[in-house]
DNA sequence: CTAACGTACAACCACATGGTTGTAGATACG
DNA sequence: CGTATCTACAACCATGTGGTTGTACGTTAG
């Protein structure tokens, strides 16, 4: 079972894809513009784009011929939320090893 | 070329990584012990621990004939700052956009 | 010592991924 | 209008991924 989160952090795992993420994100481009700053064929970055949107990370939009990408930055928030999490619980199992040390000297 | 920080979004991007890995953040967790909590073989869990070990997300020790998977969470930390950094550019952005509306109104 | 346990690793398979080229449909420009 | 541009998508290929089974080796228990 491919859940979102599976998505949103394959869709990250990939140089190119989170360097198209970062120009998105600063301003909207479209996929021929994004096409022409790597070296590598239009289909190939036209399917990077089409991971990301399909992780929400980014959006597409008409403006006339173009279609123009945007960065989702709610999608980023909700991943980095989901990290902090798991170290939230590895804070609270640090806390609860430190109070047993401490029980300890007490006894 | 594979960066780390490829490696690292690859292995958060499958939820049975992603459980080892809250699993042996909690606490330490041997390799026989995790693999019998999911429906799959000892090879397959063995490998999932390899690709977070990769990625530094989590280290082994060796404890008898026993070997203790624990979660790294520096690694955790790093992705997680990766993230606020793409926040960051968003946000910057954001604000820049604003102040040249204000800019507008004024005039 | 022998048997059982925990681990490591190779070989294999089905399927996904990242890339290519080619074709075709909209839309804008001269 | 015709043509160039931007996009979409299918077909194909090499390689990677997630799973399996089987074998081998070190370590502990009896």
């Amino acid at each position: 079972m491919v859940v979102d989160t599976d998505r949103v952090f394959h869709a990250l795992a990939d140089a190119t894809r989170r360097d198209i993420l970062s120009r998105v994100i600063r301003s909207g481009q479209s996929v021929s513009e994004l096409a022409r700053a790597y070296p590598m064929s239009f289909a190939a970055v036209q399917k990077h784009v089409a991971v990301l949107e399909q992780a929400a990370l980014v959006s597409k939009t008409r403006r006339g011929r173009e279609q123009i990408v945007t960065g989702e930055v709610e999608a980023l928030r909700r991943v980095s939320l989901l990290l902090d999490e798991y170290e939230e619980i590895w804070r609270q199992r640090a806390a609860r090893i430190e109070r047993i040390l401490q029980e300890d000297e007490q006894a």
